[in-house]
DNA sequence: TCTGGGGTCCTAGGACCC
DNA sequence: TCTGGGGTCCTAGGACCC
């Protein structure tokens, strides 16, 4: 039996938190970022979206198209107090809800929708309902997989609610552009294109004809794009908080510089901040990756992976400003990042040593990354070799 | 005065071990 | 003795999403 997968999406989720906060705002163009170098829009309200600003667009170019824009600094805490009145809102109705990020999630409604025999004013009251409490603005996809329900919600905007069945696949999802598909971006869209695949349906068809080709070009990503096209893609709604992967960092420098010591100076504020959210998480990490972005806007990352895990700023920041100092000396950069990766939590560590020793490891961290560091080279056993080396640190 | 900052996942080559 | 193949880990880069 197919479940019912409904996926709900904020309208201009910070651009209305600022209409809400000030009504007088409404049926203006705003837009939620900073002036100045580097300042991008990070999402306007749709009368701006009339002008041709997007989110994404520096905005000194939004203002050229649309010089009566306001444009309005983040208030983060309160659209984050929003969005926590958003998921409390939909858990009402399931508990089966999935937080995606903070303007949308994914809910099971199979056993909600049991026995309505009028869906679609089922979620318009519902939608009304979330307006009346919140002001909040919301579109929502109602299909069987997750894939069908995100692209369902996208159709329609603001206000939008759509339902997909299997059925209207081919009538609702093939005739979109092949850009408009979820996974699908700005590189590998114009090569599909190049092979004449303009629409998702023209996709579909050339997985039949010329299999090889799209295959060639998709790789992994084929089998998951022909599934989700089928309406075979996945169903499941992940209910815990994902774990994360990995906790960085990075900042866009107000000026471009080849200056190594000025850039030391950011890595360390960076390494603080990342220390910090390892922390807060519970996370030590193995992986230490700093990103650098050079005045041309390409990017490179270098990492570096250690015998034991560690999450406190000294041992970051250190490794960090080597990575850099070994590797972009002579690079005029505009952006620098640290990101800690292999993440691991806190009590797996502690448990496995007693947490006497865990404290004093994450004292001394540093120092035994370093003796860990010279006994891996001379390949003798720790315990052995740190006696040694701390001899010879007191010396 | 081009292009933020937070992530995830995938690919591919090389090192290393057996 | 100069050479196979599988598996895993590390590293770098790239695509994509919000």
């Amino acid at each position: 039996m197919a479940k019912v997968i409904v996926h709900i999406d904020l309208n201009a989720f910070y651009a209305r938190c600022e209409e809400i906060k000030n009504p007088s705002l409404e049926n203006k163009p705003i837009a939620v970022g900073h002036e100045g170098r580097a300042g991008i829009v990070s999402t306007c309200s749709y009368k701006a979206r009339e002008f041709g600003v997007r989110s994404g667009m520096p905005t000194f170019k939004a203002k050229n198209l649309c010089p009566q824009l306001i444009l309005i600094p983040g208030d983060y805490r309160f659209y984050s107090v929003m969005s926590k009145t958003f998921f409390n809102f939909v858990k009402r109705y399931t508990k089966l809800v999935e937080m995606v990020s903070v303007d949308e999630c994914f809910a099971d409604f199979t056993e909600v929708i049991k026995g309505q025999d009028d869906v679609i004013s089922f979620f318009r009251k519902m939608q009304m309902e979330l307006f009346n409490e919140t002001q909040l603005t919301c579109s929502i996809g109602v299909s069987v997989t997750r894939f069908l329900a995100k692209m369902a919600s996208n159709y329609q905007k603001p206000m939008g609610l759509t339902i997909i069945r299997r059925r209207d696949i081919k009538k609702i999802i093939f005739p979109l552009k092949i850009e408009e598909m979820f996974g699908i971006g700005k590189k590998t869209a114009p090569k599909l294109k190049s092979l004449g695949i303009n629409t998702i349906g023209d996709l579909y068809v050339k997985m039949q004809n010329q299999e090889e080709e799209v295959k060639h070009l998709l790789g992994k990503f084929y089998d998951t794009l022909k599934e989700w096209l089928e309406g075979k893609g996945s169903d499941e709604i992940e209910i815990e908080k994902v774990d994360p992967k990995s906790i960085g960092n990075s900042t866009t420098l107000p000026y471009d510089t080849d200056d190594i010591n000025d850039v030391n100076k950011y890595l360390l504020d960076l390494a603080k901040e990342v220390s910090l959210r390892a922390k807060k998480e519970e996370k030590l990490g193995y992986t230490i990756q700093i990103v650098v972005k050079d005045h041309t806007f390409k990017s490179y990352n270098k990492s570096l992976t250690l015998e034991n895990p560690f999450n406190d700023w000294n041992t970051i920041y250190e490794q960090a400003k080597q990575l850099y100092a070994t590797n972009f000396r002579e690079t005029t950069i505009r952006l620098v990042g640290i990101t800690l990766q292999n993440l691991i939590d806190i009590q797996d560590m502690a448990v496995q040593m007693s947490l006497f020793d865990y404290e004093k490891y994450e004292e001394e961290s540093a120092t035994k990354l370093l003796i860990n560091k010279i006994n891996r080279s001379l390949k003798k056993p720790l315990l052995k070799r740190a006696s040694e080396v701390k001899k010879d640190g007191n010396s």
